[in-house]
DNA sequence: CTAAGGATTAACT
DNA sequence: GTTAATCCTTAGT
């Protein structure tokens, strides 16, 4: 079943992270349906986290989603190149938000492959967090995408996964967030091959 | 290992 | 108004 706003909207965006290894991402954009099981999330929170755009209550054109209501999508872009797609929760005014790095496709993987203009299954398909958005049809454009609608949303399958497969450690490529870096807040599933191949 | 790439932002004039 | 530095990465040597 879909998540439901509500499940955004819970405080502990670190908990909420951990919980989100396991469940599903879809997108229908352009009329295809694509998605995956999500195998790798970090959380960044409000506040005490340097490593998040809206640390210190900043308060811009680029983090001005992050601010709203849990449940929308904050996606933007990269080194000029790459699209990556935040999930943002708690309530309206807590700017803290979950980055989805790794997803294993199960449905649409052809219309995936063609979004990545490959011609044959490559394992990394949607390895990394840049990747996954493109072959979900993930833009920038989809900036504020609410995720209870029919374009780009989350669901629930029941599976459960064991607290012994799932592994935390520290976040990546933010060394310059500080003593903050250490905080062991990107979770995923031990051995599997989808996630991201940072290190 | 390194190079590329464009948006964003802070720090200037 | 402009410039320079920075970035939650990937693809290609």
């Amino acid at each position: 079943m879909k998540l439901p706003l509500a499940y955004y909207q819970q405080p502990d965006v670190v908990a909420i992270a951990r919980d989100l290894v396991g469940k599903y991402l879809f997108t229908r954009i352009d009329g295809v349906l694509t998605g995956g099981r999500i195998v790798e999330t970090e959380a960044y929170a409000h506040i005490d986290d340097q490593a998040c755009h809206s640390h210190l209550g900043r308060f811009t054109k680029r983090t001005r989603v992050m601010y709203e209501a849990g449940g929308v999508a904050y996606v933007y872009l990269i080194y000029g190149r790459y699209a990556l797609f935040n999930i943002i929760t708690n309530v309206a005014g807590k700017a803290d938000a979950v980055l989805i790095r790794g997803l294993e496709p199960t449905e649409g993987i052809a219309e995936m492959q063609l979004r990545r203009g490959l011609t044959t299954a490559a394992k990394n398909l949607t390895a990394g967090p840049g990747l996954l958005t493109q072959a979900l049809g993930i833009q920038v454009s989809h900036y504020g995408t609410d995720l209870s609608g029919d374009l780009i949303w989350l669901e629930d399958h029941q599976e459960v996964v064991p607290a012994a497969d799932i592994v935390a450690s520290p976040r990546v490529g933010i060394d310059y967030a500080g003593a903050d870096a250490a905080l062991p807040w990107r979770f995923r599933i031990k051995g599997n091959p989808w996630t991201s191949p940072a290190k």
